[in-house]
DNA sequence: CTAAAAATCACCCTTTTGTGGGATTGTGGA
DNA sequence: TCCACAATCCCACAAAAGGGTGATTTTTAG
């Protein structure tokens, strides 16, 4: 059999090339196309149909979540490689639920990300160290262990309307604010709201901003 | 003479490799050196002298915007061209304030990358044509032409306690927090806070946080 | 079909925010 | 020297935010 087919998905220009490099600098794996979002990425998929993805997460129009999820549904035997700046959990178990194989943080240095690569070739499932840690402490964390709430605190998966929300908070929006713009009545906002913090493990409206910020889930910005 | 010699600072290693491959693959230009921060970055400038700087601004230890502010006053032969995601004024102004010759996001091209260095190399400043579309949209502001304020609403650079204080919002700290954190009343934090969200343009702490995490001003996480 | 989420709303109560005033000290530059 | 500004503090008040508890209605997925 031939060498490994890896399409590159990166909204980023320069580091699709720096990847590129990386891996047609293997004898053994051959970038078999690059798109720079997750809308690309699932036209691309399905025309050369790689052996490997390499997701990135935050991007324009469709993000790498979204990508994922579709792509597994339509091309379960394509595996995904998660490589992202997001050192967040919640990225984490979202990639894995929706059937990613991989997540690397684009700290990784390149060797490590070729093994990697072979790795997942072979049926395995890899996670940065980094994460890796942030997965033990969240176990072992007493918060993890409440009474109630079975999925609240541990897939920690925002639903589509508490992703609006966030978007948002994120915003600076105040309650009232965002009840009118989503057309609900505020005290849904702040169940909502309540619901989004608890699933995070946030304290509080400015760190779901500054959460949302980092995982780009915001819109524009102003 | 020679190629130039270009200084690549990023604390990515793989978004490194992109961009030595696309200095590398230029015949004029030559990869003097690689650095993962500012640290690394002030000392390497030191020993082999590059022509240009290519640095990012957000990185551990010490970040692209000290290291510049750094690099200037002691070797202002040197010049820099940040390289950043951040589509931030502030950012673009404090580089340009601290002697930076280009303000490049990464989403930039490869090609316009080289054109860009080839520019300032000949004595040119850049700035991406995404950054200035902001700069005259931010002029054309009316809420820039106030009444009173003078550096309040031009400048808009924050003091050293206001960036402490702007710095534990973004953790999502309440008031009280902080000013235990500062040792200093709450009171003080509210009217810092007052202080920073009028210089800003901001309407609430949230707002503030995301403007924060945005610029890369959080130290840590969580 | 049916149980589990998701989405919606209400009420109460406490804490936090944000704004508007006003005030003091120290420092560095014009 | 004088002024602007940073940094500190106070008070009071209205507006938000956040927690708790409970409830109804869709949706969704097995």
């Amino acid at each position: 059999m031939g060498p490994v087919r890896v399409l590159v998905v990166d909204d980023h220009a320069l580091f699709r090339r720096g990847i590129v490099a990386v891996v047609a600098g293997q004898e053994n794996l051959e970038v078999a196309g690059e798109a720079i979002d997750g809308l690309e990425a699932i036209a691309k998929a399905g025309e050369i149909v790689p052996d490997i993805i390499l997701m990135d997460l935050n991007m324009p129009h469709c993000s790498g979540l979204e990508a994922t999820q579709a792509l597994q549904t339509k091309m379960p035997r394509v595996k995904i490689i998660v490589l992202t700046v997001s050192d967040n959990e919640a990225d984490l178990f979202a990639a894995m639920k929706f059937g990613a194989r991989g997540y690397i943080l684009k700290n990784t240095e390149p060797e490590e990300l070729v093994q990697a690569i072979s790795h997942v070739v072979q049926g395995g499932v890899i996670i940065s160290p980094t994460m890796a840690t942030r997965l033990l402490t969240e176990f072992k964390d007493p918060a993890a262990g409440v009474v109630g709430k079975t999925t609240r605190e541990t897939g920690a998966v925002l639903s589509r309307r508490e992703k609006e929300v966030l978007k948002l908070v994120a915003q600076g929006a105040t309650n009232r604010e965002i009840a009118n713009a989503l057309f609900i009545s505020e005290n849904t906002v702040k169940t909502h709201l309540s619901n989004i913090l608890e699933k995070l493990h946030l304290a509080n409206r400015s760190q779901a901003a500054a959460y949302a910020v980092r995982r780009g889930l915001i819109p524009y910005k102003e």
